[in-house]
DNA sequence: CGGGGGGTTGATCTCCTTCAATCAACGTGG
DNA sequence: CCACGTTGATTGAAGGAGATCAACCCCCCG
């Protein structure tokens, strides 16, 4: 743990692991130049709040490392996740001047963050910034919809049979591993967390990954490292159509 | 499969009752020639598919009147709504080959497109239909975001009055109507249309719009004619903050 | 008249929530 | 080093919200 937090995070683009996949993907080198001068790093710990729902907020930006999540309370308590954001997804409207959402670091995180105004101004100068941000966009929206049907139509095994899918193919993608059979990863989420996500309370969530553990679709050490003998087996219990859509 | 019977529509961009508010509208008089020489018109009559899940898709465009829904379905018949488009809501995915949804009319509808590869070309080289685009995804992916909360948060009963008062809300925006605290409109959607949007059956959304009629929240004529007596009082039952951020 | 689509209502069942006890891992202070 | 509190997780028992299955109504239309 120390080690890790004790590495000096690069401020150099040239040097970023999330270049070629953020908002600022598209960008040549003299814009990139322009970026660097209105970006500065955040970092956050494990558990703490990036930002308050409805709080102003005066930067966007990317995230560099860890996982965030966005989070929609009611008054009453009632908690419903609606965003997982990885590295290199971007957090923000521009045009927007409060957060519409809860931002919180689930892990320990580090941010990228654009001063809001000049990076509103550099959107409109350079097309290559919008349309890559129109890209992820529009990307997050066929997300939010997969997500609807999870959360509107799938059983709690189903849902947590999902949310084990996509984890997994996401960090397939991430590492650049190939889509074996075999996957292995470690759950970012608390059991908490996933139940926000899924629209469950947490034991029924304790439940559902103990069931699916005892029918061999996952294998467990500890609590968070999981093993998926067969990738099949599981999109199959998430209910998705055969293949899986191994999208880029 | 092709007893689609579209008819194709003239019609004048300068008189178009949605300009100001699609995916056109920030374009100036010169971009509008050139987008009026790709779009044509179809129309689709109550019940018609426009186009299925996995087809191709050789156009966009805008609904410029009706409604049409569009839904995911699993193998086993279970369909989730996850979008409602209405007039000047736009259609389909530059960059995407085939249709990801099945867009189904639920109304006649009137459509407004634009053939595919001549419409990226133009975004590629006009910023304003790639701004509005990018504004417009922007807001949908809200809107998609907040009914996250609805589908894994909310009872049956906060789920109808949810759905009534985004109906009524989008009324009074398009009508341009004050937001009076008495409001009136049409249904423009059957049960179970309701019900694949809530992630409920038809039979819940029946009983639980039954409910919330004897309980004076709104009043029925016939099964589709809805008259709120008190906007606030749905509000509350539908669990939102009390406003209801009646944004433009 | 018959039939079908849309809608309502009733009885029963079940999956998930709720409430509660227990456990393991971990850090902290006496 | 051990008692103690805390946090995350598991498991059990009981209850309820909504699903399921089924009957029936209304209205339009051929």
């Amino acid at each position: 743990m120390l080690n890790e937090r004790s590495i000096t995070v690069s401020q150099d683009c040239a040097e970023c692991p999330i270049r070629h996949r953020a908002v600022c993907a598209r960008c040549e080198s003299d814009e990139l130049e322009r970026l660097e001068e209105i970006k500065y790093y955040r970092k956050f710990e494990a558990g703490q709040t990036v930002i308050w729902s409805g709080d102003r907020m005066d930067f966007v930006g990317s995230v560099v490392s860890g996982i965030a999540t966005l989070t929609q309370t009611m008054e009453d308590g009632r908690t419903q996740m609606v965003g997982l954001l990885l590295p290199s997804d971007f957090v923000g409207r521009p045009g927007r001047a409060s957060a519409a959402y809860d931002v919180v670091a689930t892990t320990d995180l580090v941010m990228c963050c654009f001063r809001k105004s000049p990076f509103e101004e550099m959107m409109r100068q350079t097309p290559h910034i919008a349309q890559r941000l129109l890209e992820m966009t529009l990307d997050e929206l066929d997300a939010a919809r997969e997500w609807m049907l999870v959360l509107g139509r799938k059983t709690a095994r189903e849902k947590i049979a999902s949310l084990l899918s996509i984890i997994a193919r996401r960090d397939a993608s991430i590492n650049m591993r190939a889509a074996s059979s075999t996957v292995t990863f470690d759950l970012p989420l608390t059991r908490e967390a996933m139940a926000d996500y899924l629209g469950l309370t947490l034991e029924t969530v304790s439940r559902q990954v103990s069931a699916l553990k005892k029918d061999g679709v996952i294998e467990l050490e500890g609590k968070r490292h999981v093993t998926v003998p067969d990738m099949t087996r599981l999109l199959d219990e998430a209910g998705d159509d055969s293949d899986g859509g191994m999208f880029a």
